[in-house]
RNA sequence: GGAGACUUAGCUCAGUUGGGAGAGCACCUGCCUUACAAGCAGGGGGUCACAGGUUCGAGCCCUGUAGUCUCCACCA
C-alpha cells in the first residue's frame, strides 16, 4: 500500500539499483527493431549542471518511450577526456598544491590527470543514477579508452593518407595561457574598449611623415612592410618608399595591396604577418618574410630588444611612453572593437604563426551538404530551422585546426625521422622507432567526439552493435554545440561510414536562471541538479524539465513550475491510493469489458489521450504530449472519473464494484505507463503497488486504442458533465450549500437511472420531469436544462443576466450567419468546417429563442 | 555586414498544416465533500508589439517598422 504522503525521496530510493540487477537498461533483444541514442558524452571536468539534467532528461524520455513501444532501446553511456578543459583543470588543482605540470613532466602529469578523469566520472555516473538515466552501462566509454584511441588513429591515417590532413605554417588562435593552438570556433568575439594608437613614421632620406593606426603597436617589432592602397589617390604617392619603424629603427618598404580599405583609418596600415591572419594573407602575395616577435607565453622575445621578456600588454604601455617621449605618438582615440579571447582560458587569443596540423575541410564538408539535399540520406533536424544554421555553417567552412600544444589527449599518430625530419603516419609506431621521435601534440578533443555515435559502437570494426545500431536513431543536443560537434559528427560519418551518425537530430535550448540570465559561475547564479532532486525528486526535477520548454527555444528556471510538477505528480500519488485503498481481498483484476457510459466516456478520453501523446512524442513535442497527458490525469481523471465511481465503489453489488474498479486500474494503469517515460520512479512505485514488487512498468507496452468505445454513451457523459457544471455555477452564483438538494428538468436529452444517479451523486440533483412553479433555464449542446427559481435566484438579477447571455449571443448568430451567408466561405472552405458552423448556428439559435421566451415570461 | 529567434493575462510561458484566445503562478469568492488543503468548487483578467497585405476567415502566412536577444563574420 502507498503511503499516505508522496515522498520522492522514499520513493526513489533504491529503485535505479533494482533496474540495474534486473538488466532492464540492457539492450540485444533481437526479436525487436533497434532503436540507439548515443549520449553526447559530458565532460569530465566537473559534476553535471542543470543543463546537462535537461539533455540526460530528453533522452531518458526518448530511450524509455520506444522501449514501451516495443524498440530494442541502446541508449550508450559515455565521457569525453575534453582536452584541454581538463588539463586546464589539472593544472589549477596542481597549482593550488604548489607544483606545475612542467615540474612533472608529461607522464606523471597523465597519471594525475587519469586520476582526476576517475573522480569525476563517478560523480557522473552518480549523477546518471540519480536523475535516472537507463544507459547500458555494459556499452560505456571513454574517449581515451583504447577502442576509441584506435580509431581517432585510424582516422587521422587515413585522412593523411587522403591527403585531407596537412601540417603547415598558418597564423592560427594561440592561447598564451594554455599555450596552444585553438580552432576558429573555440574563440569567443567579445566587444572590448579599447584604444586606436595613431603613430608618426618618417620616409627613409625625407623630412616627410605619415600617420599609422592601430590597435597593437606592440607587435611593431613584426611588422615587415608598410601597406596602402594603390588605388588612393592622397596615399599611394608613398608605394616604393621606404619608411622607418618607430619601434626598432629598420627600415619598412612600402607597398600595394587593395586589401586596404581606402578611407579607413589613416589608409596606411603596417603589415605583421605573423601576429594577423590579414596580414599574413598580404605577406603571401607579397612573398614577405614572416617574422614573430612574441614567446608562446605572450611575452615579447629577442626581436623586441629592451622589451624582451615583458608581457604583450606591458610592452605595449612601455611602449607607447617611449614613442611619447620620442615624438612618435600622435593620439589615442578610443573604440570599441571585438576581441578573440580563448573560449577555455579567457585570455585575449594571440594571432600566431605556427605550425599546426589542419584538416581540409572543403570536400568533406561537400559530401554532407549533398545528402542533405535527398530525404534519404539527409540528417533530420527538429526544428527544422536548425538545418540551416547547420548548413550555412558547412558552406562557409575553413579549415580545422586540430593540432594542440597539450598532455592530455589523443597523441598524433606521425613520427619524424630524427635525421631526414621524414614524416612516418601510421596507426602503428616505425619499426625503426629509435630513428623517430613523435609530433609532440595531441588532437582536439572535438576530433574524437566526431567519431562518437559509431566509435562507441565498436568502428572501425564492424561488430554486431555497429551493424544492428548504426545509424543511431536520434540525437540529443543543444543548439551551442552544432558546429563543434554536430557538424563535425555528420562529416565524419559520412567520410567513414557513408551514412548520418544519426536520423534525427533533437536540437534544444539552454537553461537559464529564474531571470532568464545565463547561468555562470561568475555570476553565481548556477542550479546543482542534484539539490532540486533532494528537495522534489528527480520525478519533479524530469516533469518540470521535460515539460516546460519549446524545442530549440532556451527555458528559465522556475521554482514556481517545479512546485507544480511536484504537485501534478502528488496528485497522480493520491489518485492511486484512492484505487488501491478500494481494492481488497475479494478482488480480482480482470482487464475490463465496456458496459456503461461511465466506461466509454473514460476510455475514449484515454483513447484520444494516447493518439495525441503518441504523436506527439513521435516528433519530439514532449512538452504537448506531457501536458495533455497531466491534464487527462487532473480533469479528466481525478476531478471527473474517480468522482464519478465514488458511488459504484459504494454499492452493495460486488460485481459494479469490481467492475468500476477493474476500469480504475486499467486507466491508471495506462496513465502509468504513458507517464513512465516523464517520471519513472513514482510510476514504477504506484505500478508495483497496483501489480507486485516482482514486476516491472519496465517491462511494460505503451498503452493502444481500445476500438469498443461507444462514442455516444461517451457523449451522455458529456451532457452530464455540462449539467454539473451549470449547476456548481448556480449554486456558487446564489450562494446555495452543496447538500441542498436542487430540481432540474432536462430537455433534448433522455437520462436513464444511472445518469440521473450520477447527477444526485455529484451535485445533490434531482431530476424531474416538469414543474408549475416558475423557472429559470440555461441553454446547453444538447437542449436546455431549467431549476425552479423560487429555490435560488431572484428574477431581477436573473432576468439582468439573460440580457447579457442574449446580447452574446447574437453577436455570434450574426458571425455564424456572416460566414454562411458568405458564398466563397461555404464554397472554398472544408465542408466539414461549414457543417461545424451550421451545427454552432443552430444551437446558437435554440439557445436565443429559449432566452428569448424566457425573458418574456419574466417580464 | 550575414543569419536566426522573441514580443500573447499582473508574472513566467504554451498555442504543431490559418477556422470561436490557453496553462502554471498570482488575485477574488466559497469549501477540511472519508485520494489529495502542496487540495476541491466557482470567478475576474488579453484591440495576441505596431502598420500594411494575402484570405471567406490571421496570434499563426507575406511585407515593413520598433524593441529585446542569440549565432556567424569582421577593417588595421
Amino acid at each position: 500500500m502507498l503511503d499516505s504522503k508522496y515522498e520522492a525521496k522514499k520513493v526513489e530510493e533504491g529503485k535505479y539499483q533494482e533496474w540495474l540487477d534486473h538488466h532492464y537498461f540492457e539492450c540485444g533483444d533481437m526479436s525487436k527493431k533497434p532503436y540507439c541514442i548515443v549520449i553526447p558524452p559530458p565532460n569530465v571536468t566537473g559534476k553535471l549542471h542543470l543543463g546537462h539534467a535537461m539533455d540526460n532528461t530528453i533522452q531518458d524520455l526518448l530511450a524509455r518511450y520506444n522501449r514501451l513501444k516495443g524498440y530494442d532501446v541502446l541508449w550508450v553511456p559515455g565521457m569525453d577526456h575534453a582536452g584541454i578543459a581538463t588539463q586546464a583543470k589539472v593544472d589549477e588543482r596542481l597549482k593550488k598544491q604548489g607544483v606545475s605540470r612542467y615540474d612533472l613532466g608529461r607522464e606523471k602529469f597523465l597519471e594525475k590527470a587519469w586520476e582526476w578523469k576517475n573522480e569525476y566520472s563517478e560523480f557522473i555516473r552518480s549523477q546518471w543514477a540519480k536523475l535516472g538515466n537507463s544507459t547500458d552501462y555494459r556499452k560505456e566509454r571513454f574517449t581515451l579508452d583504447e577502442g576509441l584511441s584506435n580509431a581517432v588513429a585510424k582516422v587521422f591515417v587515413t585522412y593523411y593518407n587522403e591527403g585531407l590532413i596537412y601540417r603547415g605554417k598558418r597564423v592560427i588562435n594561440w592561447d598564451p595561457e594554455a599555450k596552444t593552438a585553438l580552432s576558429n570556433i573555440e574563440v569567443i568575439h567579445k566587444d572590448v574598449e579599447a584604444c586606436m594608437y595613431y603613430i608618426r613614421y618618417h620616409l627613409v632620406g625625407s623630412d616627410e611623415t605619415f600617420e599609422v593606426a592601430t590597435t597593437r603597436p606592440e607587435t611593431m617589432f613584426g611588422d615587415v612592410c608598410i601597406v596602402v592602397n594603390p588605388n588612393d589617390e592622397k596615399v599611394n604617392h608613398l608605394i616604393g618608399k621606404k619608411a622607418i619603424n618607430p619601434a626598432n629603427g629598420q627600415e619598412l618598404e612600402i607597398i600595394g595591396d587593395e586589401y586596404i580599405e581606402i578611407g579607413f583609418g589613416t589608409g596606411i596600415m603596417k603589415c605583421t604577418p605573423a601576429h594577423d591572419p590579414n596580414d599574413y594573407q598580404i605577406a603571401i602575395r607579397h612573398n614577405l618574410d614572416m617574422p614573430i616577435c612574441m614567446n608562446e607565453d605572450g611575452t615579447m622575445n629577442e626581436l623586441c630588444g629592451e622589451f624582451e621578456g615583458l608581457d604583450r600588454f606591458e610592452c605595449r604601455e612601455k611602449l607607447l611612453e617611449k614613442y611619447k617621449a620620442e615624438g612618435a605618438f600622435v593620439k589615442a582615440e578610443k573604440i570599441v572593437h571585438s576581441v578573440g579571447h580563448s573560449e577555455r582560458t579567457g585570455v585575449m587569443v594571440e594571432p600566431y604563426l605556427s605550425n599546426q596540423w589542419f584538416v581540409k575541410m572543403k570536400p568533406l564538408a561537400e559530401a554532407v551538404l549533398k545528402a542533405q539535399e535527398k530525404e534519404e540520406t539527409k540528417i533530420n533536424f527538429y526544428p527544422k530551422r536548425f538545418e540551416k544554421t547547420f548548413c550555412q555553417w558547412l558552406e562557409n567552412i575553413e579549415d580545422w585546426c586540430i593540432s594542440r600544444q597539450l598532455w592530455w589527449g589523443h597523441r598524433i599518430p606521425v613520427w619524424y625521422h630524427k635525421e631526414t625530419g621524414e614524416i612516418y603516419c601510421d596507426v602503428k609506431p616505425p619499426k625503426d622507432i629509435e630513428n623517430y621521435v613523435q609530433d609532440e601534440d595531441v588532437l582536439d578533443t572535438w576530433f574524437s567526439s566526431a567519431l562518437w555515435p559509431f566509435t562507441t559502437l565498436g568502428w572501425p570494426e564492424i561488430t554486431d552493435d555497429y551493424k544492428r545500431y548504426f545509424p543511431t536513431s536520434c540525437m540529443v543536443t543543444g543548439y551551442d554545440i552544432i558546429f563543434f560537434w554536430v557538424a563535425r559528427m555528420a562529416f565524419s560519418a559520412r567520410h567513414f561510414c557513408d551514412d548520418v551518425p544519426f536520423k534525427d537530430c533533437l536540437i534544444h535550448g539552454l537553461i537559464r536562471d529564474e531571470k532568464g540570465r545565463k547561468m555562470s559561475k561568475s555570476l553565481g547564479n548556477g542550479i546543482d541538479p542534484i539539490d532540486l532532486i533532494d528537495q522534489y525528486g528527480a520525478d519533479a526535477l524530469r516533469l518540470f524539465l521535460s515539460t516546460n520548454s519549446t524545442p530549440g527555444l532556451d527555458m528559465n528556471f522556475s521554482t514556481e513550475k517545479m512546485q507544480a510538477g511536484w504537485n501534478f505528480i502528488n496528485k497522480l500519488w493520491n489518485a492511486s491510493r484512492y484505487v488501491l485503498l478500494n481494492v481488497d481481498e475479494s478482488y480480482e483484476y480482470h482487464v475490463p469489458e465496456i458496459d456503461n457510459e461511465l466506461d466509454s466516456w473514460i476510455l475514449n478520453r484515454l483513447n484520444q489521450t494516447i493518439a495525441s501523446a503518441t504523436a506527439n512524442l513521435d516528433k519530439y513535442e514532449l512538452s504537448i504530449a506531457g501536458n495533455e497527458i497531466i491534464s487527462f490525469v487532473w480533469d479528466d481523471f481525478c476531478s471527473m472519473y474517480i468522482e464519478f465511481t465514488k458511488s459504484a465503489l459504494n454499492s452493495e453489488d460486488i460485481s459494479v464494484k469490481h467492475h468500476t474498479l477493474d476500469t480504475l486500474i486499467y486507466v491508471l494503469e495506462a496513465i502509468l505507463k504513458l507517464m513512465h517515460p516523464f517520471i519513472p520512479f513514482v510510476t514504477e512505485e504506484i505500478y508495483q503497488n497496483i501489480r507486485s514488487k516482482d514486476e516491472s512498468i519496465m517491462t511494460e507496452t505503451w498503452p493502444e486504442i481500445r476500438n469498443d468505445v461507444d462514442v455516444e454513451k461517451a457523449q451522455d457523459i458529456d451532457h452530464i458533465i455540462q449539467i454539473i457544471k451549470i449547476t456548481r455555477e448556480i449554486r456558487s452564483e446564489n450562494d446555495i450549500k452543496p447538500s441542498k438538494q436542487l430540481d432540474v428538468i432536462v430537455n433534448g436529452f433522455e437520462l436513464d437511472d444511472s445518469l440521473k444517479a450520477i447527477l444526485e451523486r455529484m451535485t445533490k440533483l434531482n431530476v424531474i420531469e416538469n414543474s408549475d412553479e416558475e423557472t429559470i433555464v440555461r441553454p446547453t449542446d444538447f437542449g436546455n436544462i431549467s431549476f425552479i427559481m423560487s429555490e435560488i435566484v431572484d428574477k431581477k438579477a436573473e432576468l439582468e443576466k439573460i440580457e447579457k447571455e442574449l446580447s452574446r449571443l447574437e453577436a455570434e448568430i450574426r458571425r455564424c450567419e456572416g460566414m454562411l451567408n458568405n458564398e466563397k466561405f461555404t464554397s472554398k472552405a472544408p465542408a466539414e468546417k461549414v457543417e461545424e458552423e451550421r451545427i454552432k448556428l443552430k444551437n446558437y439559435r435554440n439557445s436565443y429563442d429559449t432566452l428569448a421566451l424566457k425573458k418574456k415570461e419574466f417580464e
